[in-house]
DNA sequence: ATCTGTCCCTGGACGC
DNA sequence: TGCGTCCAGGGACAGA
């Protein structure tokens, strides 16, 4: 699923795709929850606007356009975005996700019943897709300074927290180290992948309680989620489920993984059996020897 | 402030 | 092989 390593894959790859190009048409699906700004609404507001700039809040995708008006995208957990002529042997799969190019003889990437959202171009260029299997994402269109509850919301971005600051989030707060992390309010951009991955590099359980973790703990979790995050970015994201880069391509990530995804198997550093518990209804894996 | 439960949705895993 | 059932999981929201 899409957290800030994948979002970041994603815009690097499609910003410089479409800065400066002016839409042209807009496709949709049905009206739905995935549609916090009606389909109408969209294909209205969207037309003959300008990109100016491709933007990553926490989780959150805000597509710039010159007049100040934007598109705020969020993957939710099977949120895919492609751009025309992505190809990938994973497509091949799902006979309606893709075709097999005659000419070049591999899968392209093509709409199907799950592509939510169209964005045409008026240079008859590539175009983008948002395809979304459980349309847990959202697509919102905000007007020209219009601020986002959304946006509003969001803590100190992943990449940029520092220890002090998490350290001062957990003061006075009870909760489990791990739900602290997955609160966008508080940090954004971590999801459930990269708190688990950050700590177990960083040596603690995700069960302690935030008031029991010391200033020295704080920095090391803060330095492993932004270790663990650009050594994501730089292998282009974990490919768990649906994630794929714009281009088709898998990530990296997803083999590197020291936890995530391991219950059962045993830890690659001692041997240890991988533990799964739920914390606050998303579970968490941990080595209950190397993390305590 | 925080916790729990509900909803949104569907593919994939699993049992028979 | 095939069908029914269960469930994960990000985030918004309501209610305790």
């Amino acid at each position: 699923m899409p957290e800030l390593p994948e979002v970041e894959v994603i815009r690097r790859q499609i910003e410089p795709l479409v800065k400066g190009r002016t839409l042209s048409r807009v496709e949709t699906t049905s009206p739905s929850y995935f549609f916090v700004t009606p389909p109408a609404a969209l294909k209205r507001g969207l037309k003959g606007r300008q990109v100016s700039a491709l933007e990553r809040l926490g989780k959150y995708l805000l597509l710039r356009f010159i007049d100040g008006a934007g598109l705020l995208l969020h993957l939710g957990m099977t949120g895919q975005l492609f751009c025309t002529g992505c190809y990938s042997p994973r497509l091949l799969s799902r006979e309606s996700r893709a075709s097999v190019d005659e000419k070049v003889g591999r899968a392209v990437f093509k709409p199907d019943i799950h592509t939510h959202l169209v964005l045409h171009f008026n240079d008859h260029g590539p175009s983008l897709y948002f395809r979304d299997a459980r349309k847990f994402g959202k697509v919102q269109l905000l007007r020209p300074n219009q601020r986002s509850a959304r946006l509003a919301k969001l803590g100190v971005d992943a990449l940029r927290a520092t220890g002090d600051e998490l350290y001062r989030l957990t003061r006075n707060r009870k909760r489990a180290i791990k739900s602290l992390l997955l609160d966008q309010s508080l940090i954004a951009g971590i999801g459930n992948i990269y708190a688990d991955e950050a700590l177990f590099v960083a040596g603690i359980r995700p069960t302690k309680r935030a008031p029991r973790i010391s200033r020295e703990q704080s920095f090391a979790i803060i330095t492993a989620v932004r270790s663990v995050m650009q050594r994501s970015i730089q292998s282009g994201g974990s490919s768990i489920s649906d994630y794929l880069q714009p281009d088709g391509r898998d990530g990296g990530y997803q083999d590197e993984l020291m936890v995530y995804a391991r219950e059962g198997q045993p830890c690659l550093r001692c041997g240890t059996c991988i533990k799964r518990v739920v914390i606050g209804g998303r579970s968490a894996r941990y080595c209950p020897r190397c993390q305590r």
